[in-house]
DNA sequence: TCTTAATTACGAATTATTTCGTAGAATAAT
DNA sequence: ATTATTCTACGAAATAATTCGTAATTAAGA
């Protein structure tokens, strides 16, 4: 049996609860309650039917899609890591560095530390963007 | 009379609204709730006394603090912004990108149009990092 | 089999945030 | 001087998010 997948429209962003879990899913794949409630009391405790209604009521939002076959309900994420990420970031900048993601970058890079190779790879991105520019 | 300034420590962190509000003095300075509920109403509707309620919660908290010699209170932010942003970053790339700054920094050019001066901008800032790196 | 453990469903308490109405005081307008 | 407007204070409703307890069911273990 399988339960589907409502509107996803992007109107259900995730709450830090729920965006917690979907990293897990995201770098764990398909799991159950349990595998997701034991990872996460690795950081902090949570009950374990706080972390059950949590992906409940993420399956009700369409947010995870669950599979329900056996007795044991193996969720997974319904929602594309990067598309997500992008629009939390979109937001995030816009909330707070008035929507400059200059803004953002400058203020990110200059205040945490990141190495040469951090740097060389960023550098990288901004000629391949700068390409881009030329030829168009 | 004035009001002071109670513990701010981090352990305040401003909700969505509250950070709304300090943008606005933060770009207006010291401001009547008036001012602020006015600029506020060009975005989206709210109503005076929600906008009046919440400057006194953050006065309660620490996050700005007000004049009150005259009967129209005058609030200014009493946290500083660079300071404040940096935190909210911090937390949101821990939250969003596993703590990784520049998975941040890539997702962010990449995902947003950013003009050929703002890249140098940015270019200018990774060399300046990268020559501190250097004398160390 | 029969007892124990694990799981889902779900209601409800708790906590946080936002929103607004009303009262009372101060000021401004007529 | 009287009325109307503007402001603060404050309680409380509305909304959202988190947390947990309990009951019912299924599966596993003795």
């Amino acid at each position: 049996m399988y339960e589907i997948n409502r509107t996803m429209n992007s109107k259900h962003k995730p709450t830090e609860s729920e965006l917690e879990i979907l990293q897990l899913l995201w770098s764990l794949g398909p799991s159950s309650v349990r595998a997701v409630n034991d990872l996460l009391n690795t950081k902090r405790e949570v009950g374990y039917t706080t972390t059950l209604k949590i992906m409940q009521i993420m399956a009700k939002k369409g947010l995870v899609v669950r599979d329900t076959d056996s007795r044991t309900h193996i969720y997974r994420s319904a929602i594309q890591e990067k598309a997500t990420k992008q629009g939390l970031l979109k937001e995030f900048i816009s909330n707070t560095f008035n929507g400059s993601a200059k803004n953002l970058v400058m203020q990110a890079l200059g205040g945490t530390s990141s190495s040469q190779e951090e740097l060389d790879e960023i550098k990288a991105l901004i000629e391949k963007l700068e390409n881009q520019k030329k030829k168009k």
